[in-house]
DNA sequence: TTAGTTTATTAGAATGATTCTAATTTGACT
DNA sequence: AGTCAAATTAGAATCATTCTAATAAACTAA
């Protein structure tokens, strides 16, 4: 959970990511790890950017997003067909999906307990375990 | 769960499903419960289609997954961004997801545990709780 | 049955998110 | 400053899915 507070130095961070500081992706760091967990898009990362003067192009938002996730900076999401989000909140926790607004929230890891897991094939391990409590506006 | 041993009324089954039992839905039912537990894509029960003397269209593969699955027939699973699963087991239970081979494979639902869920905000309810446990090959 | 009405099916176009391509630019290091 | 690898980009390509609008099949009542 990075904070406001003491100043994150993106330089370093897109470094130890094992990726040249440039301009788009200091940019797009700032913009995801500034103000603290976020979910997004894409797309919404792309407009976002567009309008802070300097423009990254989609395509390097789609590889930026990809070059976080595989360095561990971002988690990938998946709540709907089509459409993925990228958290960047990387520590072990799920997800309330509220299905009327798109918004998703976190929830805490810690919390859930899953018994009597079918024994796994040789060689094969749990990568991830992902739960999402998809959560709909009662329409009483 | 349905069982090959008795057969099934494909056409009683859709006709409770609120839908006119055409050939293709009959034949689309027949493709899905006929052998019991299946996770299949649009694209996957389409070219299955065709390998069956008759062909649906692709249009009708996805107007009838999605009537199916509003009527409580089938499930929809979204395990990988772009593309839905959908499920012929409609109880309860999750999913371990094979990342390597795209596999997906149930586990039952009654083993789970959710402690200390967040309230809800007025009026909402969790519609579903989707948990899916991905695993990968150990390139050991 | 047959006419009339509603509901389905379909091919193909349209959409939307994502990925690819190939050319240009930038960063890092002599 | 010169070189080379890495990054960025616009735009094209792809892929799953949805839409459109025209044709066909199922139901209902007489």
């Amino acid at each position: 959970m990075h904070n406001a507070v003491e100043a994150i130095d993106f330089a370093e961070l897109v470094r130890q990511a094992g990726l040249r500081p440039t301009r788009q992706r200091l940019s797009l760091a700032r913009q995801l790890f500034m103000d603290g967990d976020r979910h997004v898009t894409a797309e919404q990362l792309h407009s976002e950017s567009l309008g802070q003067g300097f423009g990254v192009s989609l395509a390097t938002v789609y590889n930026t997003l990809h070059q976080f996730t595989a360095a561990g900076l971002l988690r990938e999401l998946v709540v709907d067909a089509g459409r993925s989000y990228f958290d960047t909140n990387v520590s072990a926790h799920h997800h309330l999906y509220f299905e009327d607004s798109g918004e998703l929230r976190d929830v805490p890891g810690d919390n859930v307990t899953i018994e009597d897991l079918p024994a796994l094939p040789d060689g094969a391990e749990i990568s991830r375990v992902d739960i999402i409590i998809r959560v709909k506006n009662n329409a009483s």
